[in-house]
DNA sequence: ATACGGTGGGACAAAAATGGCCAAGGGGTG
DNA sequence: CACCCCTTGGCCATTTTTGTCCCACCGTAT
């Protein structure tokens, strides 16, 4: 952490406890804009005088506009925002973690958003700010970027900026999932399509198959197309989950769930289960792709937070030497936990 | 400026009020221990209640130890004050002004230490304190070490801490001044030589001689060892003073002093009168020897503080690659201003 | 010995910050 | 068009912070 900043603490630590009150009072309402100061104050859990004291602080601040539907925060305070998110996690020493996790884990990046997406569905929203924040930076003219489901993707894609980008092309990265037609990942997939300005391709194909079906199927000239598509990819945003939920959401009978779980799987991602510290256990290949065949892709970012999930994370790895996992505070803290206890384990 | 306390008193200005707060009165405790709270709100012009809770907090912190004379500053809080003071420079910008002065000024380096002098008795202490710490940090065995008269000067040796330096020799820089024998002056020597525990001889010869007595005095044996002490000084440590109340403490005529500025003369150091940006305009040589005779000379530290000495110092050129200056907050932001009007002469 | 100037800690009134509610009004939606 | 929800600003009781004085005590200078 700066030397400053630790100074700072010893000798006002009140002064922490303020700058993360506003920072999160900026970014709710960044979240909710236009938003009042009583609803504000309920999803804090502040006082109302408190949040309307730093509203007035704010407003003398030029960082938000007060008018009647709400606050909205100016371009000044978007601004401010993005430069408290790096000051905060220095702060709580999040960028400590980051560097911890990248080496453990095997990414070539981590960011780290302050707070616990299982305790504050705040988070959640900032996780997705992020991670949209981090794909529109990265995106190019004619990438093929492929997103599987789940709700932080979805996040991620409702706080997307509009772009342009009418030569690009968005992809389902996985069959649809659980049901014959998952209509959650189709709709990600069209409304990130929606604001990037770009084309999409679904690809409505049940997740669990026996071999020979599959193989009709692939041979129908649009699925292959698809297919070949996210083969290709430039981009692709994944999600990681626990292996319990993620069974049973794929319709897997107890009986196989609870063989997966005795195998000692705690983790998935992209039909991957993964034991304790990156453990390979079992691959489901829905239209046979999976995350070997993305060894080479450009840019692979995972979003996923929740202190619950932390577990889930640990035991992932991507092998991917452009991997990018984007998480909270509360997952990353777990997982740096767990990751001393294995060491005093030796 | 550090770009986090930047966006830190965007976002959180009050923290710096605290924080230079606390740093004032750690800083006082620092400077008149033991001190109890009443008289500390008295010097501080704080309320009574408000030193009462610091002082809480500092105790719940071990940065200090608070007894039945009064409180005390811990080594923690020694530790922490050294910390603040960079932290407040940065802060205050006192380091972007360091380093503007550094270059228009031609000093190696400068120290600019929070507050001014004229306002605030606490600040000529503070120089003292800073300008003991680096004469002592640059002290090194068997150094001849000058010293100029001054009450900075005096300061500087008050708060000089106790050393073990036996082969050490502490001069007088210049003989007395002003009075046939300038107690003062040879009371600084004395001190720090006690304080360092080195040896050190007196010079006491008048200020302003004619050329005659001068050269007969200088046949002194004592007189004559005394001078080429000086003359093979390694650390030189000196003050900088107005040209007109200089001129007076040396007991010139009014008439002299009347000519010497109408002649443009506004700073002195070392017997040498300087106009505005480092004219030179008249030198009195005491025994013999002027600045130009420090050309080559390790360490040479200019101390003196103070807004209404900021003319003087911005004249004063001490033409050494060596020179360094340890001033105040007052004179620093004064000098600044000063060279920035210059500029908008032309 | 004794008076004095300082100490920390306690006590209490004044002032400021806070919590919570109410009224008036605007905007979207049925 | 009217309703409803949420908005801001005003208001007051309550809590917390702050200002001020007092007390018992200690070391020192007289």
């Amino acid at each position: 952490m700066n030397s400053f900043l630790k100074i700072q603490q010893k000798i006002i630590p009140e002064a922490t406890a303020l700058l993360e009150r506003r920072y999160n009072i900026l970014r709710t309402i960044f979240n909710h804009q236009p938003i009042g100061r009583r609803t504000l104050s309920q999803k804090l859990e502040l006082g109302e005088r408190i949040v309307r004291g730093d509203l007035d602080f704010f407003k003398s601040m030029d960082f938000i506009d007060v008018s009647i539907p709400g606050v909205m925060l100016t371009d000044k305070g978007i601004e401010m925002l993005n430069n408290l998110r790096a000051l905060v996690s220095q702060i709580k020493g999040l960028d400590d973690m980051e560097s911890i996790l990248k080496r453990e884990l095997g990414y070539k990046k981590i960011i780290v958003v302050p707070g616990d997406s299982d305790k504050d569905p705040n988070v959640k929203k900032e996780l997705g700010n992020v991670a949209a924040l981090y794909l529109s930076s990265v995106i190019r003219h004619k990438d093929i970027i492929a997103l599987t489901g789940g709700s932080t993707i979805k996040e991620m894609v409702n706080s997307f900026p509009k772009m342009n980008f009418r030569d690009n092309l968005i992809v389902p990265a996985r069959g649809s999932l659980g049901r014959i037609i998952d209509i959650q990942s189709n709709n990600v997939v069209a409304a990130l399509a929606e604001k990037v300005g770009a084309n999409y391709k679904l690809l409505n194909v049940p997740d669990n198959l026996s071999n020979e079906s599959l193989e009709v199927l692939l041979k129908e000239k649009e699925i292959r197309e698809v297919v070949d598509y996210i083969r290709n990819t430039q981009i692709l945003v994944l999600g990681i989950g626990r292996a319990d939920k993620m069974a049973a959401r794929r319709g897997l009978s107890e009986e196989e769930i609870r063989k997966l779980l005795e195998e000692g799987a705690v983790g998935e991602a992209f039909g991957t289960y993964f034991g304790k510290s990156g453990k390979s256990i079992r691959r489901i290949n829905s239209v046979g792709i999976c995350l070997d065949d993305f060894k080479d892709v450009q840019h692979m970012i995972a979003v996923t937070g929740g202190s619950s999930k932390a577990e889930a994370i640990e035991a992932v790895r991507l092998h991917n030497r452009n991997a990018v996992l984007i998480t909270d505070e509360g997952a990353a803290r777990k997982i740096v936990s767990i990751l001393k206890s294995q060491y005093n384990e030796f």
